[in-house]
DNA sequence: CGCGACGCAATACGATCGTATAGTATCCAA
DNA sequence: TTGGATACTATACGATCGTATTGCGTCGCG
């Protein structure tokens, strides 16, 4: 049924009705959440019965995982066409607001409403980052040392930070960053912001702030040394 | 009942049950979210009858409601006292850390469970920071232009995403940030990052980063402008 | 003394949830 | 031709949800 019967051969997969099912789910998981959302909810948008969806993923949590898995799929793909050039988390990103809007959506999501799986998307965005400021600094940040993972995880919570609260960068921007071909506005302003903090530290009063900030963690060091 | 008769006269409002069971709704909202949250689990934190909640609050959007009024009130009140020093936003995040380990929980979860209160405090920080940005570089960032609030937008959301993005710092850093005492390591961070980016800036590979970016917007800009 | 007002618990209700089951239509292989 | 997968719908069931209702005890105040 449904017709066009397309290629000939294997059950390639894409643009099955599974596909589209899982696709609605991806869209109403990224709206309103897992809880949030419905079988009923899917089923009404893919525009299948509810037993469907059931018949095809077994359960909710099956749709999730087949959301989480596909979205982990196609981010991989992504990484690994985007090499692994000066500042991956940027590039990683961009080529991924290129690849799938839906994904991405799914994603911020997803990073808030603790999936196992996509937590692991985190680990290897923090991990690259780690990578990259190892390179980059080998004295400063070692490898495997605490100060570098809580610096990777750190920058890649900032990043990430831009795409887990598109609505309000699109509520304050009046576009939405996360619409197709708006990537590059947020790109560009992080680049900005680092720019701007550095002309900052570099000032009297950013001399200032490093400096006691440097002091009061020497001295809780400290304290915790002699405690 | 309940005893302890504190004062003599009106509902002071703190520590009464309608408080209790408002802080166990924070909770269980900052944990679950507010969809993954029943009233019956409300009550049963808060050791009291589902019933009360009801007749506290009214109904289950009441409760969230007070929450967010709650979360707002404290919010505000620790930004009146933190000062509109430098790096504000810095500042008022390590103040309600401080404050309510509570509230900054719920405050993590609000942002990407699209309250519309909680969206009013990220445009208030957005708005701290874009007059930080114009007191700073007046030229370059005009009061109400447009790149002063992408950039004000964009590094609110850079700074919040620690906070948004927190229990995946947990796991990587192998610390919670949000527990009493450990905001620090993540203004730390985050300022190290700045530093960090800083150099790499300042670098042969930034210069050229940040030539192709603005070559790639002027570019952009002039397709615009001849469409 | 009495009588509302209030704090609080218990129960009941309709709606909606995830899921199980039964049934129909379609298509490929023996 | 037939028979069993497969894709899909329809319906039903038990649990849980938000909410409304009722009732009980305990104050403060006339």
């Amino acid at each position: 049924m449904r017709s066009t019967k397309a290629s000939a051969g294997p059950p390639l997969d894409d643009r099955t009705t599974r596909a589209r099912i899982r696709d609605a789910a991806l869209e109403l998981f990224a709206e309103r959440g897992v809880h949030g959302t419905s079988i009923r909810d899917i089923a009404g948008r893919a525009e299948v019965s509810a037993g469907l969806v059931q018949h095809h993923f077994g359960s909710k949590d099956g749709i999730r995982e087949a959301c989480d898995a596909h979205v982990i799929d196609t981010v991989l793909r992504q990484a690994e066409q985007a090499g692994d050039g000066a500042a991956a988390s940027a590039e990683l990103l961009a080529s991924m607001y290129a690849a799938s809007e839906r994904v991405v959506r799914y994603l911020a999501r997803a990073l808030v409403d603790d999936s196992p799986g996509v937590g692991a998307l985190f680990d290897r965005g923090a991990e690259l980052t780690a990578q990259w400021l190892t390179r980059s600094w080998p004295e400063r940040y070692p490898a495997g040392a605490e100060v570098t993972r809580q610096r990777a995880a750190t920058m890649t919570a900032m990043h990430l930070g831009t795409l887990v609260l598109h609505a309000h960068l699109a509520r304050w921007m009046g576009l939405d960053p996360l619409a197709p071909g708006q990537a590059h506005v947020i790109s560009a302003a992080m680049l900005d912001v680092y720019t701007a903090m550095s002309d900052y530290l570099a000032s009297e009063t950013g001399v200032k702030i490093r400096r006691a900030l440097a002091e009061y963690q020497d001295d809780l060091k400290g304290r915790k040394a002699t405690r």
